[in-house]
DNA sequence: CCGGACCGTGAGGTAGCCTCAACAACCGGA
DNA sequence: TCCGGTTGTTGAGGCTACCTCACGGTCCGG
């Protein structure tokens, strides 16, 4: 049994910090494609996962300032992806909706995003994998 | 035994990026009292380890151009934390060194760094650090 | 019916990157 | 020794993705 020192959990968390940035830098790479970042993606995935998404309520789901929600708006409606229509019950209020090219898009973006997760885990054994997912699921509840 | 479906993976990098993220913004207030962004304590890291960083150098360690390792190392001095002095190997190079201040800030940042990890692993059992350890170096190799 | 809260966005600002070009200094032949 | 190609740093200028503040509509509780 080794010794916990102090400087073991920085580690591990340096190891965490390494993992995501790795990724992230694949996911990047992967989206190259369809010309979107990341944080796009994340948009793109949270209008067209309702019926109607609200500009704040896309701030919300991005954990950004409602100003920058609409310029997210904007390059995703520049892009042909989504679309803005007025609130039918708030007149003040504007609703995003995926287009059919949005839907379209999404749809690959989510498959490659199975593909490049599954391409990360594919060297850890099933079991790994369920042990990883518990572990970090006790790390942000 | 649960059947693996193509989703899972997804699921478990998702739940990566997102404990990253999270520990980010939790590393991101923990530097606040010293005014420091994550990405120039890392910067302080890389010049207080050995003796006499180049700017090239540091460029290399952050993984940013050239140019932006000056801007990075001009943030750094303005607060007083390394300073610029002419290479005598080669006049065309600038070494940086930490000064005092820098040294003593970088030991503060490296406590705060690993009481901040012991914090956020405190929830996981000894055992279960060394799991994770493990699984993210086989992702990461 | 009216004062305060709320919705989206124009205007303007900041941080952190980038490329390109300039200039000095280095170095390996000829 | 000299010279052309390479390297180290930085000024100039630009981009992206954020932010705050202010404004004009709109909603709603008393």
């Amino acid at each position: 049994m080794a010794a916990h020192s102090r400087d073991d959990d920085a580690a591990v968390v340096d190891l965490l910090m390494r993992a995501a940035r790795t990724q992230r830098r694949r996911w990047l790479d992967a989206l190259a494609p369809w010309d979107l970042t990341p944080h796009h993606a994340r948009a793109l995935r949270a209008v067209a996962g309702r019926d109607g998404t609200r500009l704040s309520d896309l701030a919300e789901a991005l954990r950004i300032a409602p100003r920058s929600a609409t310029e997210v708006a904007d390059a995703l409606q520049a892009r042909g992806l989504v679309e803005r229509t007025p609130d039918p019950a708030d007149r003040r209020a504007v609703v995003l909706r995926a287009t059919e090219e949005g839907l379209r898009v999404r749809a690959e973006v989510d498959a490659a995003r199975a593909a490049d997760s599954r391409e990360l885990l594919a060297r850890l054994s099933p079991d790994d994998r369920a042990q990883l997912a518990r572990l970090l699921r006790a790390l942000t509840d």
